[in-house]
RNA sequence: GCGGGUGUGGCGGAAUUGGCAGACGCGCAGGAUUUAGGAUCCUGUGUCCUAUGGACGUGAGGGUUCAAGUCCCUCCACCCGCACCA
């Protein structure tokens, strides 16, 4: 038993204190020298608002991502690795409110804060890339990625029911509200009619959906089907049907116009202004209005009930089918969504649930018009299956693919409709009536109307948040900066004023990725000739929360700034890695739920390195990881371990390796590999465990063993040292320094792995009979059939476990099995 | 309802093309060393039995195969996402 020293103790602290400087001075991790001879790789971590110090989500995060790029880097890659602040949103303006501070103030604190947690977090990131969303030189551009999708007319204002927060007194996009309640304070949403500014994501829903084709295999099957789901493309025919007594046609969508026949009323959306147009001077007006308002005041939660009983209004209307003259009574529903098709449906009652539940409510005839044996007026259930056609005039006996193309055609050629692809995706609302955002670059003038603001007079710079009332009012307090507020127009000189609303911070996410490339730019939002070499983003690292929303944005804004000629690619992030989230005790961590591990009290009391391995440790990358599963103490175990083997090697730096002990270098280059393989396929879990065997070899051959002294033992400790580098830089460079090493051990490289170490002396070969294992015996790695055959027939354990059957079979796998199968 | 996924020891999890199920770790038990141990090292640890051997064993049931955690069919349970989208 060798006595402790004080240097052969594993002291986390000091090893920590003693890297970081050294890593400030090397800046191992800088990427943007244009001479840099090695091939470049982008990844990307989301990046954080700023929120103040690190949290578990964040740790887990950044570490895996910091796997990823730390493995490039030693596999001799330039990797550009950065991190900004998503820094402009709620939180900075509440505070504000809250207690009287600047957002401005507050959030360059956080980020200070937070960047000084991840320094100590020691991830790869290249300090040099830093970027503020809230900073002027980079909303500038978001400023001009708005007025370039204005002159192409993707950008356009219009009034219509969005979605309004009471709580945040802001209007948010149909993605920020989940289940009915604002994504971020969890009130209920309500509607609201406001004109708004909008981003034309919905001429891009095909594009969105096919280039998908190109992310195939590379994101998770989960988060395309999720955005599959959101745009929602769907197929079916427009049909056009006259109303009694009313000047103009009203269209309806259907995927169905195979079951035109068996329609037998029709529905409007209650709180449409076509409802409206329909009622008016029938004795159905004062009906409607008032059952439109309880609509309007209803939230989405309740609309969204199942429970729910149907309502509605019948407006004293008949629209005719346009198939057999058939008058057909015209009701106002809530069930019919005014945004979605046109607001109005030809109600089929046998074939579609949402209709039946609807005509029983109201003692409306049910037709069936697709033979299914069951008749949906008894039971209830609307039957939605193929089946031959009946009461359908020409479309009786033909299955439901033939009706529908003969419908499609008969409606084409009597020009009553035609086939048509509907989307549940909608137009992206962009404006926000709050302070802390990217001022949106319009001027209205009372005569040009909306003027976008000269590029060269870009930035529009928010003005200083003193004397601004920023409490939530509905209305954006830029508008009560008058002085800001009111400019020339820029067209025509005329008293004008700003666009008082703020941008949508999924803008800012939307792209900075590009601007990253070269953050202080100041001519464009990026440089072309960059993106060319570094895009798309090699490996894309975040949280299952951003599937849709901002995955989606990236996604279209790439695709738009393909269409203009900024960039030769497609799709923004080639592959994507979603984390899973930290929980305790199997629910999500929170302060209110008492659950809450702190991250800053864990690194304190087992250092960075510990938690970091814990972390990846615990578990698959994509898995939720329960705290109570992490063991930073086993982690710290392990650590020791591996440092301490650093002190135990007895040979100097360059000794030649090839002359030492065989097994041990056999296990070194195995384990070189092994961690390649499962980094690569994003198994960090499993590459630790690979360490964790090496470590355990080095031990046993210094031990008892080869010995302190024997190449091999160093070459083991410095394979160990490169690997744990990926996962605990700060172990790592202190074994790489005891190992005689310059720092930093991050760009050590990647050892060679000698493809003859990798091949065993000898194999184990399981000896089966009857598909049961028998008995184990160790055969070169190449042996062949024959000879294995032969010598497992002669076994004595073989023949007395054949008990005197007769050999039916031998299956003979050289080196790894045979199988003996009685007749 | 639709879509995606998961199911392996006390626990987290391993397992190229079908070929030794349970790597690695946590926990637990025993031992060594120690003034001490929340340090270090060693050993053991799927279940059951008539125990140096054997049987069983990857959610359940069936199938293909010499051989199935892995492939096919049926079912069950749980998690996630979407959900009046015509």
């Amino acid at each position: 038993m060798r006595m402790p020293r004080m240097s052969e103790t594993y002291d986390v602290t000091q090893i920590q204190q003693r890297w970081l400087p050294v890593w400030d001075e090397l800046a191992p991790f800088r990427s943007g020298d244009p001479n840099d001879p090695r091939p470049k790789k982008y990844v990307l971590d989301m990046f954080p608002y700023p929120s103040g110090d690190l949290h578990m989500g964040h740790a887990e995060a950044y570490a895996l991502g910091d796997v990823v790029a730390r493995y490039w880097v030693q596999q001799g890659f330039n990797v550009m690795h950065p991190i900004g602040w998503d820094a402009f949103g709620l939180p900075a303006e509440n505070a504000a409110i809250r207690n009287g501070i600047d957002p401005m103030k507050w959030t360059y604190e956080n980020i200070e804060q937070q960047k000084a947690s991840m320094r100590r977090y020691a991830c790869s990131f290249d300090w040099d890339r830093v970027l503020n969303t809230c900073d002027p030189e980079f909303y500038h551009w978001n400023q001009w990625f708005f007025i370039q999708m204005f002159k192409r007319g993707l950008a356009y204002r219009k009034a219509s029911n969005v979605n309004w927060c009471p709580e945040c007194q802001t209007v948010l996009a149909n993605e920020q509200v989940v289940a009915g309640a604002c994504e971020r304070c969890d009130t209920v949403v309500t509607k609201k009619k406001l004109t708004q500014w909008y981003l034309r994501i919905t001429d891009y829903a095909d594009r969105l959906l096919n280039d998908m084709q190109q992310l195939e295999g590379y994101w998770p099957e989960k988060v395309l089907a999720m955005q599959r789901n959101w745009i929602g493309r769907s197929t079916g025919a427009q049909v056009s049907f006259q109303i009694e007594d009313y000047p103009e046609a009203v269209t309806v969508y259907t995927t169905r116009p195979d079951t035109l026949y068996g329609a037998t009323f029709f529905v409007v959306a209650a709180d449409s202004p076509l409802a409206e147009a329909l009622a008016a001077g029938t004795s159905a007006e004062e009906d409607l209005y008032r059952y439109a308002e309880e609509v309007k005041k209803a939230s989405d939660i309740d609309r969204l009930s199942t429970e729910r009983k149907k309502s509605g209004v019948f407006l004293q209307r008949y629209a005719i089918n346009p198939v057999n003259g058939e008058r057909l009574p015209v009701w106002a529903s809530d069930y019919v969504l005014a945004d979605y098709g046109t607001g109005a449906v030809m109600a089929v009652p046998a074939h579609d649930q949402r209709d039946l539940d609807f005509a029983q409510a109201f003692n409306l005839p049910v037709r069936v018009v697709v033979e299914s044996g069951e008749d949906p007026a008894e039971t209830g259930i609307a039957t939605a299956d193929d089946g031959p056609h009946v009461n359908s005039g020409p479309l009786d006996g033909l299955n439901k693919d033939d009706a529908i193309a003969a419908m499609i055609d008969i409606l084409s050629q009597t020009g009553h409709g035609d086939a048509s692809v509907n989307y549940r995706l909608r137009d992206w609302l962009i404006s926000r009536q709050r302070y802390w955002g990217t001022p949106i670059p319009i001027v209205h003038c009372p005569d040009c109307g909306e003027v976008a603001v000269p590029e060269e007079e870009l930035p529009v710079r928010l003005p200083s948040a003193e004397g601004l009332d920023l409490s939530p009012k509905g209305a954006s307090p830029l508008g009560a900066a008058t002085e800001w507020a009111s400019v020339p127009c820029p067209q025509c000189g005329a008293d004008a004023v700003r666009d008082p609303d703020t941008m949508d911070t999924f803008v800012d996410s939307s792209w900075y990725y590009l601007r990253y490339l070269d953050p202080h730019k100041t001519d464009g939002p990026f440089d072309p000739d960059l993106a060319r070499e570094w895009m798309p983003v090699d490996q894309y690292v975040g949280g299952v929360t951003h599937a849709i929303l901002h995955l989606l944005y990236s996604r279209f804004f790439t695709k738009v700034a393909y269409d203009m000629g900024l960039v030769d690619f497609t799709e923004p992030f080639t592959r994507l890695l979603n984390q899973g989230m930290v929980v305790m005790d199997g629910s999500a961590m929170s302060k209110s739920r008492g659950n809450l591990v702190k991250l800053t009290d864990e690194l304190a009391e087992h250092g960075v390195d510990a938690i970091r391995l814990a972390m990846v440790f615990a578990g698959p990358p994509e898995d939720d990881v329960d705290w109570a599963d992490v063991s930073p103490a086993g982690a710290k175990k392990f650590l020791a371990r591996a440092w301490r083997l650093a002190g135990d090697v007895a040979s100097q730096p360059g000794v030649d390796f090839t002359t030492g002990d065989l097994p041990l270098r056999k296990a070194t280059h195995r384990a070189l590999h092994d961690t390649q393989v499962a980094v690569e396929s994003y198994r960090f879990n499993v590459a630790i465990a690979k360490a964790m065997e090496l470590v355990n070899a080095t031990r046993k051959a210094v031990d008892s063993g080869c010995g302190p002294t024997d190449p091999a033992v160093r070459e083991a400790v410095e394979a160990t040292a490169i690997i744990i580098s990926l996962i605990t830089p700060y172990t790592a460079e202190d074994m790489w320094a005891r190992l005689g090493h310059q720092p930093p051990v991050a760009r050590a490289g990647w050892p060679q792995v000698d493809p003859q170490l990798l091949v065993a002396d000898s194999v184990t070969c399981v000896i089966q009979v009857a598909g049961k294992v028998r008995e184990r015996i160790e055969v070169s790695p190449d042996v062949t059939a024959e000879d294995l055959q032969d010598h497992v027939l002669h076994m004595p354990e073989v023949i007395s476990a054949l008990d005197g059957a007769a050999i039916g079979r031998v299956i003979v796998r050289p080196p790894k099995l045979v199988n003996i199968v009685p007749a």
